[in-house]
DNA sequence: CTGAAAGCGCTAACAG
DNA sequence: CTGTTAGCGCTTTCAG
């Protein structure tokens, strides 16, 4: 079928092995005999086979990423910073869409070692047994957690600072004059979003003003942030701004308070988190914080390249990012 | 390392190879036999090397998947067709960003090739040269374009029905009673966008009324579209009607128009293209021409899936997926 | 610097 | 039904 070592070993009168160290340009060879073979290669158009270098070397040069979905605008954005660089250094990555569904993404793991990936990037265990999760962790493939704060566990973990953007919000907020605030988020106990209320709270303790936050759970969705701030506004509450836990939050919102008539900032101040394209580009421009998506790929892809070397002797790394609050229209001092 | 046929046919008193065919499944080993080894392998928590099989079937189970942007929502709905449908039937799919850079669209391709992928999904070829095209060709494994219209090519395609979208966009607009419309879309000699021009142009002129279209040639996006409206604004045209090549060009419209001070419909009438998420949320929600983007993905897989199967013998396939008009609320009768 | 040889882990005839 | 025997294409000691 295609070309191999042996043909071009034939054609230029070398032994194979010898062929094998010139096109991988590892030393002991000489001149000469590199080019001749070279030269041969070229003409022959070899072309290695990956599959068999990898079979003899152990290291499939592939990560596996696993998410919940592409779609997801953040994960597309993380994506592409973990495809970037991985691939400038030599790295292919495999894209798999959990939904986030615990038995999905075990196939998706089990599969993944089979073909003996270098490295597994996933955006949650949480869903995972325990049992599992050593399933996991005793593979020997070294694993980055996306989203999930640092903690002594046994992957490395990439995440943005969500308390610090919790914080930032609302001191913003709460520095505009607001001093009743209502944060919409999604259920309890939700890692990052819990992170933010967290933050977000200890704004609001924190300040020398008498503030009065509250936190209002419910579906982390566009629809669910519309359906708790209708009810908000139903109840005449005194709330004169609103921070959402994320920006589709945010934009559903929008949509509960433009229905009622009510316009931002003038009659409400709003603030969201992640700061999706979308953000700038709806009326009024969204301020929000900043969550550097791109470049927690980046991170992500470089502590599994790192990792990826040794044999063993995983010691996980974590990294947190930090954000950043764009200033855009969607809130006003009082 | 790790646990290997030949260890599970050691400990099980059997050859390796009686073991691999009661793995793999394949008939021809006694029920009894077949348990021991089932029970064996499990014991051992033995997991298949899927590179070594590889490197023996001549079959990688993986196909490359070569956009421009997975950050691009019509890809990564399209991604999430090909992923899913590739994942059911035991195939991984590799991404690559290629920012539809020629240089890098042949480093992805051969390295892909490289892996010994089973097949191979771009979303355009037009920027390789002949020579690159031909290489990809004759690389043997089946290659599907996407957003290609369908021609006698050496590659199989998919595409959605650009010159019935078109179509159907003006012969709408015409029905509503508009006889005056702007075309907005990208520069000439852009395969989609010319087929949807086309379309358009060819309801304009099949009509029984006198209808006089514009076609506004510029950068296909939200910037280009925002300036050739407000060039259309500025000279007081008669346009009663726009049709934008695709759904970002409509968002590029409407701030325009919005900050004209004209309102949609009343003012001006406006459909777009492709029917992203994001139209149904805008205000007012954008009347569109549905492309079924995650069908897509899943026919140009299935496509990938029965090629990969054949050695030899490759008849590219071509399929073209009907659209729809989906009417909101940004267009109005005149 | 180069050749010989032994695998990497699995599949696939081909005999029994 | 099961064992034997070759590979798949490449890397990697180990000699020379």
């Amino acid at each position: 079928m295609s070309v191999t070592l042996r043909d071009i070993a034939r054609l230029s009168g070398v032994n194979i092995s010898t062929v094998s160290r010139a096109l991988t340009g590892s030393y002991g060879v000489r001149r000469q005999t590199r080019e001749k073979v070279l030269a041969v290669a070229e003409r022959l158009r070899y072309r290695p086979n990956r599959v068999a270098r990898g079979l003899a070397t152990g290291r499939s040069h592939t990560f596996g990423l696993i998410i919940s979905d592409i779609r997801n605008p953040f994960f597309a954005e993380v994506a592409r910073g973990v495809e970037d660089t991985a691939s400038a250094a030599g790295y292919d990555i495999v894209l798999c869409n959990s939904d986030l569904d615990p038995a999905k993404q075990m196939r998706y793991v089990r599969s993944l070692l089979e073909k003996r990936v270098d490295g597994l990037l996933m955006n949650s265990v949480a869903g995972l047994t325990r049992h599992q999760q050593e399933e996991l962790a005793g593979s020997g493939v070294p694993v980055v957690l996306l989203n999930v704060p640092p903690g002594a566990r046994t992957f490395s973990t990439v995440s943005a600072d969500n308390f610090q953007g919790g914080f930032r919000a609302g001191r913003y907020l709460i520095e505009l004059g607001h001093r009743t605030i209502a944060h919409l988020t999604g259920p309890r106990q939700h890692g990052n979003l819990t992170e933010r209320a967290r933050g977000f709270l200890k704004a609001a303790q924190s300040s020398d003003k008498q503030v009065a936050p509250t936190v209002i759970h419910g579906q982390h969705t566009f629809q669910g942030a519309y359906e708790m701030t209708r009810k908000l506004l139903a109840r005449h509450s005194k709330v004169t701004a609103i921070f959402a836990a994320n920006d589709a939050m945010a934009f559903g919102a929008i949509r509960a308070i433009v229905e009622a008539g009510l316009s931002i900032p003038e009659d409400l101040s709003l603030i969201g988190f992640d700061n999706v394209e979308l953000s700038s580009i709806i009326r009024p421009p969204l301020t929000t914080i900043h969550q550097p998506k791109y470049e927690m790929g980046q991170a992500a892809a470089e502590i599994l390249l790192r990792l990826a070397g040794r044999r063993q002797g995983q010691v996980p790394e974590h990294r947190m990012l930090g954000v950043d609050l764009v200033e855009r229209q969607s809130c006003r001092a009082v």
